[in-house]
DNA sequence: CGCGGATTTGACATAGTTCAATTCGAGTGG
DNA sequence: CCACTCGAATTGAACTATGTCAAATCCGCG
């Protein structure tokens, strides 16, 4: 059996997916669970390329775990932040309108993905009001995304810091858990190009907060003991 | 007759209107020409306000002339422009997807609009590939602004201020024309606002660009004498 | 155990802010 | 038509958060 025969004949794997009352994969498929709109599983290794600024933008991502960095990088050659991508997310949104991918976007550890054909995704929203409404939805939440950060660059260096750990902690499954831990899939320089600060501002950040009781910091691994102050600092 | 009655039987304006190839609304009405979705065209004064931010989410916004601002109150109480609208610009299209807008749009100067309503522009996407195309395409240029805006707060003073007279001079009707002449519709604290700069530095810029040679400004008159100089800025 | 990149710390430089003072300019009324 | 007014814009001077460069330290991995 070759790959094609595979791809038209095997079932989408969203139908047995925990997540497809929630994920844009879920509202691909349709409901009797027959067709399979191309909808593929991948895994990457840390390092690798999703896709490229300029690539065909041929599909969406959704991430089930692991991290995803996107960034362009400037005339002047310098590497540009654009956002993180965390489980649930979904890479590639900002070019569904348009032939070619506007961002790089590479893994920041190992990723498991699934990968949604843009054509099945831009065909089924005219078949689904629930794909329709998925997909607004998901680029509003973008919409917002990129405001916050337009909102966060425009604060000092502790309330950009202060308000990503804030984000970081809200998106966590346990929200308002006891136990406030971050592991941060990011390098520190990674980090300050999105927060667009020098390295060694983020690193004096951390110590200040360290300092003042806020959190504990060791490399990657993050707890918050004042998740109050936090929140006034952001 | 009343006004449902007008609304119900009239036909929508952009069934004569020069843009209906380009335009959102050309999209929205069916191509017989008979029905009418609730276009409507309005008129609102310098300082009046379209929406707010927390109203509900019920109509998109195509400027047919004039100019509006986009912007949120931040917690500590200070406006944040997030972008300006001029002619073919469409607002309140980040809150498609959701049930309330995000941000506040006034006009910054008599605007003639269109107003789409957003339940009719969802429900067109399913059944006409031009709206979902022009949809899906009048989004990711939103995002584009957006990645534009991130990276221009990036850089320098200079070439903030730069860039976002670039923009403009490219946005105009007569792209590459000599004559290279804008008339700012914004304040100069609109403009520091937008571009998250304070007002003060704004101002010294344009000494600074007009000193060199490469525009001279009065007001909100401004003419680029140097068009090269002021690209190679940005 | 030791290497090399990542992180942290320190000292200094600077772009942009802030606050205060001055000038400009579009309306307004005599 | 000109003076007057008041907000907007500009200019000046001092201050500060953050960047830059360099050195020290940490940490994960072979």
């Amino acid at each position: 059996m070759n790959a094609q025969h595979a791809a038209s004949r095997s079932v989408a794997p969203c139908h047995e997916c925990s997540r497809r009352e929630s994920c844009l994969g879920g509202a691909l498929v349709s409901e009797d669970g027959l067709d399979n709109p191309g909808v593929q599983r991948l895994v990457i290794d840390r390092g690798d390329h999703l896709f490229r600024e300029q690539d065909a933008a041929e599909a969406l991502y959704v991430v089930r775990g692991g991290a995803l960095k996107t960034y362009v990088v400037s005339a002047e050659g310098d590497e540009e932040v654009q956002g993180f991508q965390l489980s649930q997310d979904i890479a590639g949104l900002d070019a569904l309108g348009t032939p070619t991918y506007r961002n790089s976007v590479r893994a920041l550890s190992r990723t498991w993905l699934c990968r949604l054909p843009a054509a099945a995704v831009r065909e089924r929203m005219m078949g689904s009001e629930r794909m329709r409404d998925r997909l607004l939805a998901a680029m509003s939440h973008e919409f917002d995304r990129l405001h916050g950060m337009l909102h966060r660059e425009r604060c000092s260096a502790e309330q950009r810091v202060a308000g990503f750990l804030v984000t970081q902690l809200d998106a966590q499954p346990n929200h308002d858990a006891e136990k406030a831990e971050i592991t941060l899939p990011m390098s520190r320089s990674d980090l300050a190009r999105y927060l667009d600060l020098a390295t060694e501002t983020v690193s004096r950040v951390f110590t200040r907060l360290q300092d003042r009781n806020v959190l504990r910091t060791s490399g990657a691994h993050c707890v918050i003991t004042d998740r109050a102050a936090l929140s006034n600092l952001a």
